[in-house]
Parts: C-alpha cells; sequence; structure tokens
RNA sequence: GCCGGGGUAGCUCAGUGGCAGAGCAAUCGAUUCGUAAUCGAUAGGUCGCGGGUUCAACUCCCGCCCCCGGCUCCA
C-alpha cells in the first residue's frame, strides 16, 4: 500500500508514477525536463528511471563517464530553458507491444525492459517537445509550471537498486511550489552542513576519528561528559522501573553465535579473532549473551518479568563505503535491554517501554511517532502468538493514547515490533527506539524456560528494546539537533567566569570555586586576553553561562550574567546564579533558565 | 563493496616537475582591558602510506589506506 516513488516506476503498479498531490507531480514533471534537457545535450546516454523523492527527484541515466559539476551547470541551464518554452505536457496511450518496439527503435533498453516486465495491454507514454517518456503521470499542465528547481548533485546508482547491475549516472534535483520554499530548503542544506556533528564534534572537542580505528570515535573529556550525562539519566530511569543492569563479555566463542544462529545469518558483519586455535568474535549484540544470565537460575513464573538492562559495547563489521561519522559506525554502545516475560505480561510491559520512551525523549524535546511491524512473510513461531503480540503492542500504544502507522509484513522473523521515529530541529528523521517482541530466536534457540503455576515448564518471551538506540548515533543527532549548543545539564561546561582584568581575578577565582564546589561544571578564563575576545571563544564553545566579574560585582558579591544566546542578564547576586544553575541542572530543561525571574 | 571527489602545519585552505605557503590556533613578549577577535615576535611539515618514472616528485604513473557525496548494505 505504501510503496515507494521508485517502486512505482519500476513495477508500474499502481494508477499513477507518483503521488498525484501538487509538489510530487511537480517534481516528476522536473524530473521529465531534466531528462530532456540531458538528452539535448548527450544524446548518447539510455534513459534508466526518474522519480520524485522526498525533498526532490532524480534521474538515472546509462552515461559511460559520470557528470561532471560543469555539465550539470549546462543541464540547469537548458532545463530553465525546456521551461521557458512552455511546452505541454502530453499524454498518448499506445498497446505494449507497440511501445516496446517504439523505445527498441529510440535505442532505449531499459525501458524495453520495463515494460517487458509488465503485464498491462495498454500502456501510457508523455511528451513534451521532443521528449517521450514511458510514464502513467500525472505530470503538470507545461513545462512552464514549474517555477522553482535547482540541480544538486551527481553520484553513481545501480540499475534497480541492485549492485549486481551495471552502475548508472544518477542527478538529483529538487523543485518547490514557489522560490521561498526553495530557498528555505536550500538553507536547511546549508544549515546542516554547518551543524554536521563531525565538524563540531571536532571543534566543541567532543569526539573525534582517525584512520587507525576507522569507524570507531575517540570520544575526547568533553565528548565524554556528554556521554556520562546522558548514561547517568538512563541508569536513574531504568534503576527506578525495575530493571538490573548486567554487563556481558564482548568476546565470545563462535559457538554461541552457532547457537543463536548469527553464525549462518550474520558472520559476514562480525569481526572475527582467533586465540589458540579457537574463533571467538566481537559481540555483534547483546541478546545472546544475556541469555546466560537468564538460565543462570531455574526461572519460576514468580521471577518474572526479568528486566536486564546493559551498556553493551558492540562491534558490527560495516562495508567501507558505508560508513558515516557517528551515524554509523562499527564499534557502538548500545542501550539495551531485554525483558524475559510472561505472555500475559505483554502488554504492561510494553506499556512500561513505551513510558521510558516518552520520558527519555521528551527531556530533549523530541516527540516520538511509532511504527508497528507486523508479521512477514518469513515468520517463525506460532501464529497465534503473533496475532496476541501485535494486538498487545497496539493496544499499549492506545492506552498511552499515541497514534501509530502500521508497516505490514515489516516486523522481524522472530517477532512483531514498535519503532519510534523523532524529528530534529532541521525536520529531519531518525529512527531511534526499537520495541521487539521475540518468541523465536532467544526463547527457543536457548531452550529459555520458566516453571509456571501449574508445574509446567513454559517459554518466556522476550522484548529487546533500545531506546537511545546508541550512545554515538544519539550524541551525533543530539549535536546536530542542538547544534552544538547542549542543555545545559548536558553542556560540557556549563559556566565560564570572566574576570575583567588581572585585579579581580581573586574574585573571579572565588565564584568560580563556589560554583565547582557546588557540582558546576564551571571554568576560569583569566588569560592575559581581552574581555571581548575570551567572550567571544565561550560563545563560539557554546557555553551556556558567562560570569563577568569586575570591580562593581567584586564590590557588590555579584556576576553579570551573559547568556549564550547574546542576552546579557545583567548582575545578578553569586548565590542566586548558583541556586538557579543547580536547579537547572536538576531539572533538565532544553532552555536556559538561570536568572529569569520566577 | 561499487561510482565519483578528496587527503599539504592542531584547524580552514592555497600551491606546483626545480628551496613548502597563508589565516586562525599554539608559544614568548608587550598591553590590564566591561559583553563576539589588542599589538609584535617565534615556532610548527614523512605534503595519507608504499612502490615506480625522472638529474630532480608534494606535483606524473601504479597499488593500498582513510575521509566526503551517493548507490548497495543495515538478518
Amino acid at each position: 500500500m505504501t510503496m515507494s516513488e521508485e517502486e512505482r516506476h519500476l513495477r508500474f503498479e499502481g494508477e499513477t508514477d507518483c503521488e498525484p498531490a501538487p509538489l510530487p507531480t511537480l517534481r516528476h514533471s522536473c524530473s521529465h525536463v531534466m531528462a530532456q534537457a540531458v538528452k539535448q545535450l548527450f544524446p548518447e546516454v539510455k534513459l534508466a528511471i526518474g522519480p520524485a523523492i522526498e525533498e526532490g527527484f532524480y534521474y538515472d541515466f546509462a552515461k559511460p563517464e559520470p557528470f561532471t559539476a560543469e555539465d550539470l551547470v549546462r543541464i540547469e541551464q537548458r532545463v530553465g530553458e525546456i521551461i521557458r518554452a512552455d511546452l505541454p505536457f502530453v499524454r498518448e496511450e499506445m498497446p505494449r507491444e507497440e511501445a516496446i518496439r517504439f523505445f527498441e527503435a529510440g535505442g532505449e533498453p531499459f525501458k524495453v525492459e520495463i515494460l517487458k516486465s509488465i503485464d498491462a495491454p495498454t500502456v501510457s507514454l508523455y511528451r513534451q517537445g521532443d521528449f517521450v517518456d514511458l510514464c502513467r503521470g500525472p505530470h503538470v499542465p507545461s513545462t512552464s509550471r514549474i517555477k522553482a528547481f535547482k540541480l544538486l548533485s551527481s553520484s553513481g546508482a545501480y540499475w534497480r537498486g541492485s549492485e549486481r547491475n551495471p552502475m548508472l549516472q544518477r542527478i538529483y534535483g529538487t523543485a518547490w511550489l514557489s522560490q521561498g520554499d526553495l530557498d528555505k530548503y536550500l538553507w536547511r542544506l546549508e544549515e546542516a552542513k554547518k551543524r554536521d556533528h563531525r565538524k563540531l564534534g571536532r571543534e566543541l572537542d567532543l569526539f573525534v576519528f582517525h584512520d587507525v580505528a576507522p569507524g570507531a570515535p575517540f570520544w575526547l573529556p568533553k565528548g565524554m561528559v556528554v556521554f556520562r550525562e546522558l548514561e547517568r539519566f538512563w541508569r536513574d530511569v531504568h534503576d527506578a522501573r525495575g530493571y538490573q543492569e548486567i554487563s556481558t563479555p564482548i568476546l565470545v566463542n563462535k559457538r554461541l553465535w552457532e547457537e543463536s544462529g548469527h553464525w549462518e545469518h550474520y558472520r559476514e558483519n562480525m569481526f572475527l579473532v582467533e586465540a589458540e586455535e579457537q574463533t571467538f568474535s566481537l559481540k555483534p549484540m547483546n541478546c545472546p549473551p544475556s541469555t546466560y544470565v537468564y538460565r543462570h537460575h531455574l526461572r519460576s513464573y514468580r521471577d518474572l518479568p526479568l528486566r536486564f538492562s546493559e551498556l553493551g559495547r558492540l562491534h558490527r563489521f560495516e562495508r567501507s563505503g558505508t560508513l558515516a561519522g557517528m551515524f554509523r559506525v562499527r564499534q557502538f554502545t548500545q542501550d539495551d535491554a531485554h525483558i524475559y516475560c510472561r505472555p500475559d505480561q505483554l502488554q504492561a510491559e510494553i506499556i512500561g517501554v513505551i513510558e521510558i520512551v516518552q520520558l527519555l525523549y521528551g527531556v530533549f524535546g523530541f516527540e516520538p511517532r511509532f511504527f508497528l511491524s507486523t508479521k512477514p512473510d518469513t515468520a517463525m513461531g506460532d501464529p497465534a502468538l503473533w496475532e496476541q503480540a501485535e494486538t498487545a503492542l497496539a493496544e499499549a500504544l492506545a492506552k498511552r493514547d499515541l497514534p501509530h502507522e502500521v508497516r505490514a509484513g515489516e516486523g522481524a522473523f522472530y517477532g512483531p515490533k514498535i519503532d519510534a521515529v523523532i524529528s530534529d530541529a532541521l525536520g529531519r528523521e531518525w529512527q531511534l527506539a526499537t520495541i521487539q517482541l521475540d518468541f523465536v530466536m532467544l526463547p527457543e534457540r536457548f531452550a529459555l524456560e520458566y516453571m509456571d503455576a501449574d508445574g509446567q515448564a513454559k517459554r518466556p518471551v522476550a522484548i529487546h528494546r533500545a531506546i537511545y538506540g546508541s550512545f554515538e548515533r544519539f550524541v551525533g543527532i543530539l549535536t546536530e539537533h542542538f547544534a552544538g549548543a547542549f542543555p545545559t545539564w548536558l553542556a560540557p561546561v556549563q559556566a565560564r567566569v570572566l574576570p575583567v582584568s588581572e585585579k579581580v581575578a581573586a574574585y573571579g577565582r572565588s565564584v568560580f570555586e563556589r560554583l565547582r564546589e557546588a557540582g558546576i561544571r564551571v571554568e576560569l578564563d583569566d588569560r592575559n586576553e581581552k574581555l571581548g575576545y575570551r567572550i567571544r571563544e565561550a560563545q563560539l564553545q557554546k557555553i551556556p553561562y558567562m560570569l563577568i566579574v569586575g570591580a562593581r560585582e567584586s564590590q557588590e558579591g555579584t556576576v553579570s550574567l551573559r547568556r549564550r544566546t547574546g542576552e546579557d542578564a545583567g548582575a545578578l547576586p553569586v548565590d542566586r546564579v548558583l541556586a538557579d544553575l543547580v536547579a537547572e541542572v536538576a531539572s533538565r530543561p532544553v532552555t536556559l533558565t538561570v536568572g529569569r525571574s520566577s
């Protein structure tokens, strides 16, 4: 039912080639115009497909040499000319066999391949000027309807998305209903570049990458503060909700992975280590080791649910071309937990996890959207249990008044799941939390049991769940979401004391020491530099509060408070600032509250 | 892994078959300063790594590593 625009083009199913809404239609039309421009400038290229996508469109071409930046400029100019020519989009229909002959004659093998793979008796073509494309539409009436577009980039892409197929040359572009919308979109792209966590991570001394450890960050002292604060918050929440923290081995004999099935299905993604003629693997997941904790005792129905949390360091071999800063790493720290429970406890446990999701995300101002993935064709396990579990998941969401979308057939083979997606400050979506039910993988493969009230050994259900997902990726997302200006409770440095000159250095130091003794992460910048210079540096480091002290403040026992937002809150008693700071750190708001009248 | 673009000082980047450069940062000195950059001096390099061509390679050629944008992958 929900079909990607690419699938529409390739499968040629459904009524249309793009969502019949104004924006997708416009983008789809723009992709045709771009293809027309490319054919005019490079008559030898072959057409593949050109759908509308989330924020624009692309078109794939078979061309021996990649497009250059200069090519894109020329193509963009030609697109502009075609738009100005105001060519109408004209729909034609013809029998499929005739269309095959038409595109064979036109030397378009990809169009022929698409036509041969569909079984409609009649197909439609769209023509604008000298350009004809196989297409179900819809399109704008004429090329002049395209008001605001821009070609963005080119890159390689596989035909039909398979790496076994030849590589085509793809050009990405975007189109919007107005110039204002286009400008806003381009601004967002620029802003995203500025906020790139790889750049900010280096500038703010949070973390860096080196080629000695591809896909694994070096956490610098300041980044480690953020990490530890997230960890502390997470532990507080879980400790208060009946979780028991465990830690299982990182280097594990391959026998375990044979038992779990990972050796068969996941070996390509595991790092292997040979020692004393045995093969070990760095764990890519925590779940198999966690079953050893479950099996440490015979479990009674009275023991359940058991909630084992684990901040496990995982290693997955990701192919070199797929690594991307903190967003795609080879080594990461998952905020994992495995809940073992009876089937009748499922719903309460799921609700409990959803509450944690809301609690943890709420602190960052994220409002999660939920997706329920249901039984796939490859599912294993008792269908009745699947039914019960899907109902439990849906009802758990309903009881928390949370709407959700269904992703039919998208569940894991071992159970259905709920995923949570958030939007960041730039409107980008991130899938973070996952709550996966498991009837098969852990319970069956590891023969987990509990003794039920009737004296029979029964199989528990396992819930795999992570909230942040991984600390690495989450810190990357937070860095970009806040553009490095972390809420005070997370900020590596929460306040910096700036004495105006050496004459008040002693007072500055006393303020600094008071704050430090109260547990505030405070720094003293009494370097021999002008105040403006030191303010600028503190500002660039996104330190929430600057406490400026001069002769007046030293007389009155105050500090002049400057927020990183640029606001000058004026002179305030040191006691007041300290009390406000402590309160702010404890309550974890996303905004700066110190010195605001209450 | 595939296609393309890159890798030069801590950072951002210029450079080119013939002595390795700038700004910022760093260090030292002067300045003692009131809300986003005081002035001067000094120091800083395996030009990603390995091989080849050449009288001479940062520059040209080959291989590899890493990064970036995509594709694929993310049971």
